[in-house]
DNA sequence: CCATTTTCCTACTGGTCAGTAGGGAAAATA
DNA sequence: TATTTTCCCTACTGACCAGTAGGAAAATGG
């Protein structure tokens, strides 16, 4: 009865495990969830099916697991950036910067490109979990940017939907090999979002009102 | 040999073929499109799977025709809202206007959730060719835009990838019984956009530099 | 009311793929 | 070296579900 948990055997092993996760997060991201069999997954890092289930207990907490380290990042990345700002302004433009860059990666993609069908109302509910923290987070920071006078006065739920809206979609068009890196889409948005895309001279004109589809 | 195409009968299999795709794409948005069967969608519309398959080829189809409606509707949405603008930014407002409204249908949701993964690539690329003439339009106008002074210098295809997202993103979140209308948040998005948020007093702070994603 | 076309059904099949049975090799440990 | 633990394999099974065979009931039209 040999009883040493081994920290170095637990830390190969659990670094095999990354291995996995992480191809099988580049290839969910590729070809989707449902169309990714585990075999495909097998495929690319030269293993037997078994083995990957050594690993993994099955399909969905692969991907499970691979939204929880994208959380998980998001969170730490996150408080980081928050704390280097001054006003309410920075630390949510740091945010949504440092949000960019994971964004871009493998688990980060992952977690925006599954959706929550993909996985059991169980690890659904763990995972949003971490995203309505998320959530509370960012709509505090603008809450307290309105405040201090550094974000102007608006609706911080939607003005949220919309932040995360076009920083979220970046998963769906982003490119490795593109002209921008993840930071400079990052701030180019932010600049966006802070000074908008009027001119000084921009005049409104009547709102619209249009017909709607079926 | 009765060679009449009979306009009344072509028209009720029309309708009835809408039916069936209206039911698929509320079905496909609430539990996705792998995690819904032939049978689920027979049994919202009390009909056997035969009888589905004699009005769609297939589940893809079933699907493909989904976005298709959407981008058809889309299109003809925004050719109309854009006629109605005088200057790039009101041109590029009111199209975005009529696209939240899109967004917050079965299929123009379905056109979002669904992934580009759950199609034959010769599905994909009949549908990105629309997708490509829309991106191709909104460029125009947001250049539009710039050279009439309603619309501040900017990157275009940046620009419209953001508000793209923030649009697109709104087939996520939305909810019937939510207390905005898809016209009020297409109105408050454009604000947004607009204007951004700064206040008059804000100043900018240094650039962040993160830490990144495995 | 007969002929044709349109619409719809019950009951099946065949392929795909997640997950497993059962065991062997390699590495760590004694 | 012996023994346990860790790691990985080939070969299979069983469920699920898209799609079909083959034909019956309605509607349409003369």
């Amino acid at each position: 009865m040999a009883r040493k948990p081994n920290k170095n055997i637990q830390n190969r092993r659990e670094q095999k495990k990354r291995t996995i996760l992480k191809a099988a997060a580049a290839a969910f991201n590729e070809k989707g969830f449902y169309n990714t069999t585990i075999d495909d997954v097998c495929e690319i890092l030269q293993l037997s099916k078994p083995t990957v289930y050594y690993y993994v207990k099955d399909k969905e907490t692969l991907l499970f697991e691979c939204a929880r380290i994208a959380t998980t990042d998001l969170h730490a990345a996150i408080r980081l950036a928050r704390d280097e700002g001054n006003n309410g302004w920075q630390r949510l433009r740091n945010i949504f910067v440092a949000y960019a860059e994971i964004m871009t990666s493998d688990f980060g993609r992952c977690l925006i490109l599954a959706s929550k069908n993909d996985m059991s109302p169980d690890s659904v509910e763990r995972l949003w979990e971490g995203r309505r923290r998320l959530n509370g987070e960012i709509k505090e920071v603008i809450e307290q940017g309105i405040r201090d006078g550094s974000i102007k006065d608006c609706d911080p739920k939607l003005t949220s939907f919309a932040l995360f809206g076009a920083f979220n979609w970046i998963a769906n068009w982003y490119q490795e090999d593109g002209d921008l890196e993840p930071s400079e889409i990052g701030l180019a948005f932010c600049e966006l979002f802070q000074h908008g895309l009027a001119t000084p001279e921009t005049a409104d004109g009547p709102s619209p009102e249009l017909s709607r589809a079926d």
